[in-house]
DNA sequence: CGACTCATCCGCCATC
DNA sequence: CAGATGGCGGATGAGT
């Protein structure tokens, strides 16, 4: 969340992956609001906001959702803008909704590709970032590793595609019904790279505690090894191992934060055979040991600030697909 | 931390 | 012909 941004923008996301749906079925997501810079934010009307996580929060997200910018300068901050690039080098998927496109190309994430934005900002993207291309008819546009979307209306359509490609279909349509109009039964929109490689996902995000292999996640998906490492590549922004890594330390993150299991106990519970595995990649992702980790978010939970509330790092339980045996740790949850 | 094994994944290429 | 598929093999890196 930006100082003098619009308030109908930012609140794009919050209304979507802050809904409480939790009564039909939808996945029940940890949201944590970003302050992209320091200080009270002032948005619409006068209208003052204040974001209760600040950048290192980045590191802890699976998504990680710009929904607006201001029209004037100064540009988006460095440390906000190496923070998104960490995320996104370490595997976060990244999203840019109206304004917000203007972040993600101040980043550097839209160098070469092509994107959704609306007819305001189409020209002044397009001139102050000659390496991105707009494509005038899309809504939004799933590239991958990166989201944008034209306009914030366009970005509640981006938003529970999100849902969709990485929770189910059934997952995007509980929170629609909440703030669309009409929904198809589909849940009113295609999915991005076909309905074998979210299956396939799906099956992966509720059986984390298994040992996964990528064949059996291939042959999941019908499709061949080859074929699926490529379309997986293509639609995940991943190779699917780094994805199910994060995956893994993604949920490592809540058990530290919500319980107090051993590293041991947490690291067989996300699908490691040793503590070692996990303590490697935990620093990789993180930055810190699966202990400090801990500590550090017990120090900050003293403060009043943190909310008890649920995690955009995404909930993997798509409703039905992940089984009557998937696992719901701790009340946080 | 180092040594070891083996899965992964990506370029290449033939084929569909 | 263009694009997708899938097998092969080796460098890489994950897991133990």
């Amino acid at each position: 969340m930006f100082d003098q941004a619009p308030m109908f923008d930012t609140s794009v996301p919050v209304g979507v992956f802050g809904a409480d749906c939790a009564a039909s079925g939808a996945p029940k997501f940890r949201l944590l609001p970003v302050a992209g810079e320091p200080g009270m934010l002032t948005s619409t009307g006068g209208v003052q906001l204040r974001a209760p996580h600040a950048l290192d929060a980045l590191r802890r997200a699976g998504v990680v959702i710009a929904p607006s910018w201001r029209s004037r300068q100064p540009g988006p901050p460095e440390p906000l803008l190496r923070a998104l690039r960490q995320a996104h080098g370490e595997g976060a998927l990244i999203a840019g909704l109206g304004s917000g496109v203007f972040v993600l190309a101040a980043a550097g994430l839209l160098d070469g590709r092509k994107v959704a934005a609306s007819c305001r900002h189409a020209p002044g993207l397009m001139t102050a970032y000659p390496g991105v291309t707009v494509d005038p008819e899309a809504l939004f546009i799933d590239d991958g590793d990166v989201v944008t979307s034209a306009g914030p209306v366009a970005g509640v359509d981006a938003c529970l595609h999100i849902v969709q490609r990485m929770w189910g279909a059934d997952a995007a349509a509980a929170i629609a019904c909440g703030i669309t109009p009409a929904v198809r039964p589909d849940g009113g929109r295609a999915p991005v790279a076909g309905g074998a490689l979210d299956e396939a996902v799906a099956y992966a995000l509720g059986h984390l505690d298994d040992t996964l292999d990528v064949g059996a996640l291939a042959m999941r998906a019908h499709l061949s090894r080859r074929t699926f490492d490529r379309r997986f590549r293509a639609a995940v922004g991943a190779s699917p191992l780094q994805w199910l890594g994060r995956q893994r330390i993604l949920r490592a993150q809540r058990l530290l934060e919500d319980t107090d299991l051993t590293v041991e106990v947490i690291a067989r519970q996300v699908g490691f055979t040793t503590a070692v595995s996990l303590r490697r990649l935990f620093r990789r992702v993180s930055g810190v040991s699966p202990q400090d980790y801990r500590s550090s978010l017990r120090d900050k939970a003293a403060l009043p600030l943190e909310p008890a509330g649920r995690s955009l790092t995404g909930d993997p339980h798509p409703p039905g697909a992940a089984g009557p045996a998937a696992p719901r740790p701790g009340p946080g949850w």
